[in-house]
DNA sequence: ATAATATATTCGTGTCTGCGAATATATCTC
DNA sequence: GAGATATATTCGCAGACACGAATATATTAT
């Protein structure tokens, strides 16, 4: 799951629940990764808004990742798979680009559903 | 440690009493981890009379695990150091270049405290 | 200030994992 | 063949880990 997490950072920041779209965890499950992934000193978090951003603190880690997931056998395209945006269902300001400022994430999962 | 056994053998194969030594593992353990890389196909066995050597299906999975070793704030040599020979306390063939053929791994290891 | 929202933290638990101990198998030497 | 050696396999368990649930904190909007 944190690899996954850095590979989806890695293209572009994301949201902890543009995270929770893509992983299908909780937030609390992304939030604990998170928390990991900044003691080691992989990402770093900041604000905009009312989300709070993560990106990677050297990007060169995707490639380690990509290179990695090939050696390991993964097809090439498996890992770039998760860096798909918009992604069906999350709530995110990047994934709903022209979004109503008044809407916020409750208000579009909720309304999604109509 | 099975990312410890992948940069020892990356560097130059290495039979599993070698692995022993070097990571201070219980040869069944090793043996398990073996297992482990040979199924996700990272590494194969060959054996060269009585010892089974271990090498990297892909040796470019070093460079991988080396790029990953200096994201993850390890200082550069802490991988290479693993690969520093002859061990000492090692009774591998590699260890001991110029050993008598009738001593044994069994034999070396107990004349060792002499 | 109050309410709503987004993320963080704590806690408990089921599951997974790595290890040691014991044993089995394969190879070599005599 | 018998014995020694090197590695593999099985079993059981202590410890680690990830997750969900509940709760706390921080920020924004009204």
């Amino acid at each position: 799951m944190r690899i996954q997490i850095l590979a989806i950072i890695g293209n572009e920041p994301a949201c902890v629940c543009h995270l929770e779209a893509v992983l299908g965890l909780r937030q609390a499950s992304i939030s604990q990764h998170l928390m990991v992934l900044r003691k080691a000193n992989l990402v770093t978090a900041q604000r905009e808004g009312r989300n709070i951003f993560y990106r990677l603190v050297q990007p060169g880690v995707l490639q380690v990742i990509e290179q990695a997931a090939v050696f390991g056998g993964m097809t090439p395209g498996a890992l770039s798979a998760l860096a798909v945006r918009p992604v069906a269902g999350c709530p995110c300001p990047q994934c709903n680009p022209g979004i109503d400022p008044e809407l916020s994430c409750k208000t579009l999962s909720s309304s999604k559903s109509s």
